[in-house]
DNA sequence: GCTTGAGCATGACGTAACGTTAAGGTGTAT
DNA sequence: ATACACCTTAACGTTACGTCATGCTCAAGC
């Protein structure tokens, strides 16, 4: 039941240094030492070891679990509050930086595009991908999936090239949509190609294997319902750009 | 225009130390140096400084920065994106750890309970307490509330005379419904000392200032609807105990 | 008995991004 | 001339080990 640093390391995976720091700074004592000089761990040491462990993984440095196993007065409940308010803390800080990752990611990749269209252009339809995002969210949630954050990352991994691809095939949705309107059909071929075209958008920005016809027909109903995406569909296309829209996404997802 | 280390440094929010030491790890070089050995600074170097603390903010290494702005081939949008996928992986494993923080405080905060009273009670009780935050949770999201991870924050405050108490008030509890079940009589005072009772325990759960007589009102009416509560209660008083409970918060809460 | 290879020991340097003295030169106001 | 603020380089301290380098020990095979 003696177990040798290696032996020891192996059962609690860590490494052999580990051991010997640890008893360096006197955090973990081998039971005795052999006559050769060699550290000898007993079954004593393999629990306490555990429990290094265990602390170590919630975050508390080295001399803060030496106080807790050798400090008999420690006051374990008070440390674990502590460290858990850290840790609340240390999530608030990381929520803010994703999002100025997100930011920074977003800047980057709209400069691309800026340069070469209107600048103006280019923020609408940064906004419009916010909230579409937001809208994608909020419409999964109700047909019960729970992506949350994931859109997030859909967004962040996009490449320039899959980015201008959205603006691609934003500009084709739109030239469709206005001819829709000109024949004031939404079964007519103009407007089932410019349904086509925002379900191939929207593979852009929802996670994979998220898309349904219910969560597409809704948020075409979004459209209508939604004043800042009505203005937006109205200014660029025409009057009634937004129910034409969605009549047509109707028709397209139901077949 | 020029300033000294550490009239830049103050121009900047950091030390006069980061200053030489990023000048020797060769990220920020001063303009030149004065004849009298002095480094100074220009605006280039404070711009390229700004830019410096932006990404360090977002925890990128000084050597990553380092290429960022030295090599002209530098991916960016790679840099980032890769990035943010790091710090999505360091938020996933944040929340477990605080998940995990959070049991241990409740299994310490238990265990001193635990040594007094009879071990199956206290897993019983720690697992309503849980339901309990959870549903706290649910009703004011109804309501419009969002108050997401504060509860959690509120239990683990908790100190171990306040968990104590959180236990006395519910054993109180248990003994008024008792009575009000044999009174069958929801506006009996037993019956209305137990509402009170349930009011002052759910103030231990609920972050301060969210209590409202509707949101109680409708916990009560879960406890009804629900059948984890249900049988708690009916195991724990007798039959038809989640009801009297329910219409005795009834009646207390329309006062 | 000898060699070989695995395993043990100690010691010391490296890591990241600075904080903190220590010892000594510079600039300016009194 | 001196006091005081500011500059310089050098070097150690921090955290939790990883990674050699050098040398001793042990069990197995010849």
């Amino acid at each position: 039941m003696n177990y040798t640093v290696t032996q020891m390391s192996r059962l609690a995976g860590v490494s052999a240094r580990t051991l010997r720091y640890y008893d360096k700074i006197g955090l973990l004592k081998p039971e005795f030492i052999n006559e050769s000089g060699y550290r000898m761990y007993g079954p004593k040491q393999v629990d306490l070891l555990q429990q290094i462990l265990f602390y170590r993984e919630l975050r508390f440095s080295l001399k803060e679990i030496s106080k807790m196993l050798h400090v008999p007065s420690f006051s374990l409940i008070g440390a674990l509050t502590e460290q858990h308010q850290k840790l609340i803390a240390e999530q608030k800080r990381l929520d803010l930086l994703i999002a100025t990752v997100e930011k920074a990611l977003a800047a980057q990749k709209g400069e691309l595009i800026m340069s070469d269209q209107e600048k103006f252009e280019g923020f609408k339809k940064q906004m419009l991908d916010q909230n579409e995002k937001q809208y994608g969210k909020e419409i999964h949630e109700k047909y019960g999936d729970h992506i949350v954050n994931q859109s997030n990352d859909q967004f962040a991994q996009m490449s320039k090239e899959d980015y201008e691809a959205t603006v691609a095939i934003q500009n084709e949705l739109i030239q469709n949509l206005k001819q829709a309107l000109k024949l004031n059909d939404p079964a007519s071929e103009p407007a089932q190609k410019a349904a086509d075209l925002h379900r191939q958008w929207l593979f852009y920005f929802w996670p994979e294997g998220t898309y349904t016809k219910e969560a597409h027909a809704g948020l075409a109903q979004m459209y209508v319902d939604d004043s800042r995406f009505t203005h937006y569909y109205e200014d660029h296309v025409a009057e009634g750009a937004a129910k034409m829209l969605r009549d047509a996404v109707r028709i397209y997802t139901s077949k």
